[in-house]
DNA sequence: TGCCAGGTTATTTTT
DNA sequence: TAACCTGGCA
């Protein structure tokens, strides 16, 4: 697996990956597959507008894609297209935003012309990025076997790096939290801005911590690069400083692709934008996208990124895809209206036009408070169920997930069966990090991150006494030869763990000694014995490394499987996580990769969420509702303060709102209700709230007023 | 130093 | 609801 772009957006062991060395042409299987590509009659199944863009000449464009426009089917098509040109699948790159769509695009594209996903160069901008370095990344100097750290692990590690720095920093709470700092940092990468422009620009209040910031952002890059790790962001960023400082590897690449494709280009921040216009030196690169729909500036997305881009390309062609297939007549005119209402010079005008039939105008739904509000929309949904409608059919979206609060309790209630997909994921939940962390540090000794994690876990051990218990075993491992993670039972650092800890520690260590044999030749014996019969060298050459499902049932097994027990009350279930996460780790092969794509891929992945689907109301946030549609859609909390959000206002993001409005609407097929409570009876006082300003600038003919009346009225 | 209980507070979150 | 913080105690 030497190849970087030898991969799919999922890893199939069972569907091996071949790669064609550059210069070679296919191998003759291949063309035999590829000659049974299905003819496609392109101008029968597309529409105009989307024919034109999927048949567009080689070159840069853009495609301004509206909403259910069926975006994702013009660029399945574009690719098929390309390939009945005779364009290799390997000289295309597919990429996309999220493990989601790098998945649906890549299985439709197969599903269309039948050679199967693998054979494309596709998948997120980190899953490139990630593939990227491990084949080149010594020249920016991080090492080919660097772990990857999510969120929480990046916010430790910078933790560290504050405190090393100014070691009083975080005591003083005038000063931002790691968190922020974090997302301070991150955004100043996204951006390709100076960290001083971000302050000015969004945190003047942090604005004489200039310096400080400077330095912690640079001890923090000293201690990834130390410990043979990398966050998020510098999958792109050292992408990037790859393609820039060498110039072979760069041209290797960018000869590559004779075909570029950006999906949800309008969220691509300053840093994407960037790798996409270097690699696509030729301009061979074809951006799909919305303005009006993004909705990640505070990530860092640029959106500006779209409506510059034929600047940046010379002889971009420009496409419109407005003909809408999703919704109602009604509801897109309401969609229309919220845009009309954009700031003016905001992107590119749009309107997209309908061809379903009429339906229902969309209500706007006045409501007492939450508790009504919820009540209201749960009866709504049982006289929906009740007329033949299935619960699947039915959204209700809102800004904030404690919006949802009341409604969930109404909800179950009710004994309508719903999910909600929360803020927290899969892998990010506790147990499961907990167990990897185990699992993390006998791969890389080095992870003093995921070591604190595990040691913590134990009562009685804090981070002090952690990191006192680390440093009396690097000692000993220095003494004996031996591997740190044996050093951890030797006597001299037992007597140091608390009395009522050394129980755990013991079995803790000699869990990570078990992962550790499992991953790892022994270390070569002592020689100083002068013992003829220690093990001989030829057993490392032997050394066959437990499969990563076997190691991580073997952690399951181990300390933390009973000590889960003391930890959560519901641990049942949560052992049924760490025993699904068995049943991922099979379909990789070996343990690198493993930890490379649990960070990278969230909870779409899992198991879990391929249960989940089910007939049930779905509860999520409207930035979760991207790429959805639903016949059925509640937007709840519609009134100012909460949608627009407070902060949103007070910081002047009113647009990003408006438009993140304007995914919401979409996002409904037939039946659209917009609510919103008159009194917010949330901590102290009862205060009276306004319509949201996005009600109120809609005219009036756009939507049916409901007031619901304190007494039950007519059906509802 | 670590633990626990109780209280508070709440944007959004592709990787 | 849950995650987080704080203060007081062992």
């Amino acid at each position: 697996m030497d190849d970087p772009f030898s991969f799919s957006s999922q890893s199939t062991p069972s569907t091996p990956v071949k790669t064609y060395p550059e210069g070679e042409g296919a191998p003759v299987s291949w063309k035999t597959a590829f000659e049974s590509v299905p003819t496609i009659d392109f101008k029968a199944q597309l529409n105009a507008e989307q024919y034109a863009a999927v048949t567009a000449p080689a070159g840069p464009a853009l495609v301004l894609a509206g909403a259910g426009s069926g975006k994702t089917r013009t660029l399945t098509y574009r690719v098929a297209y390309l390939l009945s040109q005779g364009v290799q699948p390997w000289e295309i790159l597919l990429i996309t935003f999220t493990n989601k769509a790098a998945k649906e695009m890549l299985h439709r594209v197969e599903d269309l012309t039948g050679i199967p996903q693998h054979r494309f160069w596709g998948g997120t901008f980190h899953h490139i990025g990630q593939r990227f370095l491990r084949m080149h990344g010594q020249v920016v100097g991080i090492s080919k076997d660097f772990t990857i750290m999510d969120q929480g692990d990046a916010e430790a590690l910078l933790s560290d790096a504050v405190r090393e720095v100014d070691g009083a920093f975080f005591r003083n709470k005038d000063n931002p939290k790691a968190k922020v700092v974090a997302e301070i940092i991150s955004y100043a990468r996204n951006t390709l801005k100076p960290i001083k422009t971000v302050l000015d620009e969004k945190y003047p209040y942090f604005k004489n911590l200039c310096q400080l910031l400077q330095a912690f952002a640079s001890a923090y890059e000293q201690r990834k690069r130390k410990q043979g790790m990398a966050d998020y962001d510098d999958l792109l960023e050292l992408w990037l400083k790859v393609l820039e400082t060498d110039k072979a590897v760069a041209a290797e690449f960018q000869g590559r692709f004779k075909h570029i494709l950006v999906d949800e280009y309008q969220d691509t921040n300053r840093l994407q934008a960037s790798l996409i216009d270097t690699l696509a030196a030729n301009h061979q690169v074809m951006a799909v996208g919305d303005d009006a729909q993004c909705i990640y500036t505070w990530r860092g997305a640029h959106f500006e990124n779209i409506v510059t881009f034929p600047n940046r390309h010379p002889g971009t062609q420009l496409f419109k895809i407005e003909t809408n297939y999703r919704s109602s007549p009604q509801i897109l005119e309401l969609a229309n209206a919220v845009l009309v209402n954009q700031a003016q010079n905001e992107g590119y005008s749009k309107e997209l036009r309908a061809i379903l039939p009429n339906k229902q105008k969309p209500y706007v739904v006045q409501a007492m408070d939450n508790r009504a509000q919820a009540q209201f929309i749960v009866r709504r949904i049982q006289g929906l169920l009740n007329d033949g409608r299935s619960a699947r059919d039915i959204a209700i979206l809102y800004r904030a997930h404690y919006h949802a609060m009341d409604l969930q309790m109404e909800l179950s209630r009710s004994q309508i069966p719903y999910i909600i997909t929360s803020g927290v994921r899969f892998f990010e939940q506790s147990h499961v990090k907990d167990l990897m962390s185990q699992i993390r540090f006998a791969w890389n000794p080095q992870d003093t991150i995921a070591f604190f994690r595990t040691a913590c876990l134990i009562p009685k051990i804090g981070p002090k006494t952690a990191e006192r218990l680390l440093e009396l075993a690097h000692k000993e491992k220095l003494k004996t030869q031996g591997t740190l993670i044996q050093s951890l039972t030797a006597e001299a650092v037992v007597v140091k763990v608390p009395l009522e800890a050394k129980d755990d520690w013991v079995d803790m260590s000699l869990t990570l000694q078990n992962l550790e044999e499992a991953l790892r030749p022994p270390p070569p014996p002592p020689i100083s014995d002068g013992d003829l019969f220690a093990p001989k060298p030829t057993n490392q050459a032997a050394f066959i490394p437990k499969a990563p499902h076997e190691v991580i049932a073997l952690a399951i097994e181990g300390w933390y499987g009973d000590f889960l027990r003391t930890l959560h009350p519901n641990w049942t279930s949560r052992r049924d996580d760490l025993d699904s996460l068995v049943g991922f780790a099979e379909r990789y092969a070996d343990m690198a990769e493993l930890l490379g794509q649990l960070v990278l891929l969230n909870s779409e992945s899992t198991d879990r969420s391929a249960e989940e689907p089910g007939d049930v109301v779905r509860l999520t946030t409207i930035h979760q509702s991207k790429g959805l549609e639903f016949p059925v859609v509640f937007i709840i909390g519609l009134a100012e303060g909460l949608f627009p959000i407070k902060r949103a206002v007070d910081e002047g993001n009113i647009e990003e709102e408006r438009r993140l409005f304007y995914v919401a609407v979409t996002r409904a097929m037939e039946e659209l209700y917009l609510s919103y409570p008159m009194v917010s009876l949330q901590g102290g006082p009862p205060t009276r709230l306004e319509m949201s300003c996005f009600l109120q600038e809609l005219p009036e003919n756009t939507y049916e007023l409901l007031h619901l009346a304190p007494v039950k009225m007519g059906r509802w």
